[in-house]
DNA sequence: GTGGCTGCAAACATTTTGCATAACT
DNA sequence: AGTTATGCAAAATGTTTGCAGCCAC
């Protein structure tokens, strides 16, 4: 059991301050069902009532990485970063080429690569990103 | 057996034209043994007494891609993508983030996780993106 | 009150695009 | 000769940074 992450505390307890434009890009990212970007993000803030600059996004973000609450990616598209919150279980990305969908998929893989490469090659793993494209079950079907 | 791509060939065949500046990226690319940027390649094509434009190579590139020949990545750096010749065989990269070194990696983990998607979940995987980071054996070691 | 954080604007880096010219077929 | 691809320069995009003022502590 650990819940949702208490933001607040945990910038207090690295030095850091509490401040509404956080607040406001934390709550968004969090409850986000997709991976926004940060153009996203700045909007969704912004209909909250709370108006931030994507300066202050992107720093937001920078911070939130650095203390190990989120995620960048570049998945498929190529252009924009996508960000979420850093689950601590290992997941991949599904995305479909078609309807653009994002899925997570939670498996073993992960853990089994890791273990392959320490032990196999003397390779540290510290981080694993795992993109898999293609069409998904309603896609490929339709 | 079926040796290294014959470029001319392939364009030809799909009604694309053999030029100069599409032939020096090509070779530059073929014979790295890194996975260069855009800005690499350039400097690479100009070593060799040909120059070309920045936005030729990469328009030679977008095609090569289009026509399945190279694949390009965004590893860790996060800044520029960086472009390899496709392999046929399925392999990802391992990154390391001290020395900054890219080793390929073949393995059975990515025929083992598009067998399971397909079989398992209905999904039609066309592409797989592993990067995974860390430190190689020389430097975790070190 | 003070130092970190924000907003704004400008700088930066990468990639794309429009157009006249050059070059492949 | 006909057209496609190139070079050049400008624009578009995504992200970072400098700085004056503001706000959390």
């Amino acid at each position: 059991m650990d819940g949702p992450v208490d933001l607040a505390a945990t910038l207090r307890q690295r030095g850091h301050r509490v401040t509404r434009p956080r607040r406001a890009v934390w709550d968004a990212l969090a409850r986000a069902d997709h991976h926004p970007t940060v153009e996203e993000l700045a909007a969704a803030v912004t209909a909250d009532g709370v108006d931030v600059d994507p300066a202050s996004v992107y720093r937001a973000l920078g911070l939130f990485e650095e203390l190990g609450l989120a995620r960048v990616s570049r998945l498929g598209d190529g252009d924009a970063g996508r960000w979420e919150v850093a689950h601590p279980d290992e997941h991949f990305h599904l995305v479909c080429q078609d309807c653009g969908e994002v899925e997570h998929h939670v498996g073993s893989l992960v853990a089994q690569l890791t273990e392959h490469l320490e032990e196999g090659h003397g390779f540290r793993v510290t981080g694993v990103e795992l993109v898999v494209t293609g069409r998904c079950a309603r896609c490929a079907t339709g």
